[in-house]
DNA sequence: CCGGTTGTTGAACCGGCGTCAAGTAAAGTG
DNA sequence: CACTTTACTTGACGCCGGTTCAACAACCGG
């Protein structure tokens, strides 16, 4: 009595506390193996806590996965915010540096993250498509407000799927980059950059 | 007897043909539901047959969801393979020309492919990669046997990873337009030549 | 030290996957 | 028209992971 399955007295922790690490778990398990493949059981077990548990701070499996992406997609964006007013030539090096930061601090949570592209149900293709419209219309706020790509862009219909399209070019970049690492960051930075650039093509 | 629940009666049909109909049911719904919300039940009575015809065919409901992909990423290769000798250039706009063609005409298997990114475990994942390096490896040696490109290229380690990213690019614009379809094929193809020549831009 | 709040547990339930044995009937073969 | 072959059905069962829920125990105020 009094002990879990690891030998250590039980800890309870504040709602908030425990919910974080439960998430951290999550991300981390996430990252590894497609969304089956976690077992909600194994959660519990490296959390050190009962599967009931789980079910207490999240409804239901699909709920913890969306709010594993959730987490993140708000970290993510949090730390790409535009600076305004600077051009975008300057502001994409700028952008891509913190960018690429985020992705190797969080390389678990960024895979987990980008895996409700294709496995998650439709609340958690919400969520997901709901954090890249946000970083999609970041983007071209910046391209509208400058003074360069602003004019010609806006009267192209086929701009916004351009940055779409450029922001599943960075992911696939990016996980390439965490998996194998052949390149350095300054290199994935300018092949990026490069990328919008000529995406943008005048 | 001698009926099953559609009350039509039992067609026996040969093992090839069978076959093709049971993925041809599984390209669908795996096209419109993620994973675990396409029952086997609703596959075998869609298709018009027992539940435990579709064990016979297919050993798991995992190997079933990679035979889905495994079909579809031999047609997709097959349809879009490259015609040595000719430049780039050229050969680019042709090559999207019938990838696109292609995505219009299987707009649901090529969707259910892409579902194996992120939501298949380890065998079906191994199916999806072998398919994406097989085009990413066509895309190499075309631009490696054109005089404009190969030599230049072949020097530059991140060729390899810029190719990969614009398939990314590519896929997520293809999705995107089957989804709201904003563009003309014709827009599609320019965005995607643009894409590649502006990524490898020298 | 006691009682209430609340984080937490353990076990049972449910529903889909996967198995199997025994059979039924549609096509080919003579 | 028998006879064989084999695609296909039926239904029962075990298993396993997601999900539920009543009871428990750790902390806190009095």
């Amino acid at each position: 009595m009094g002990v879990n399955q690891g030998g250590r007295t039980r800890r309870r922790l504040s709602t908030e506390e425990r919910r974080e690490q439960l998430l951290s778990v999550g991300a981390r398990l996430f990252s590894e193996s497609p969304y089956d493949d976690v077992w909600i059981e194994q959660v519990a077990e490296i959390a050190g806590v009962s599967r009931g548990l789980l079910y207490h701070y999240f409804p239901t499996k699909r709920d913890f996965f969306a709010a594993v992406v959730e987490r993140e997609s708000e970290r993510m964006l949090r730390m790409t915010a535009a600076v305004p007013g600077v051009p975008v030539r300057e502001q994409l090096t700028a952008g891509l540096d913190t960018y690429l930061e985020y992705v190797e601090a969080h390389a678990h949570g960024y895979r987990a993250f980008h895996r409700a592209d294709a496995a998650g149900d439709q609340a958690v293709r919400r969520v997901y498509r709901r954090a890249l419209a946000a970083q999609e219309r970041q983007i071209l706020a910046a391209l509208a407000a400058d003074p360069e790509f602003g004019p010609v862009l806006g009267t192209r219909p086929d701009t916004r799927i351009a940055v779409r399209g450029w922001l599943a070019f960075t992911t696939a970049v990016c996980l390439e980059w965490l998996r194998g690492s052949e390149l350095g960051r300054e290199q994935v930075r300018d092949l990026c950059a490069r990328a919008l650039l000529g995406v943008l093509s005048l």
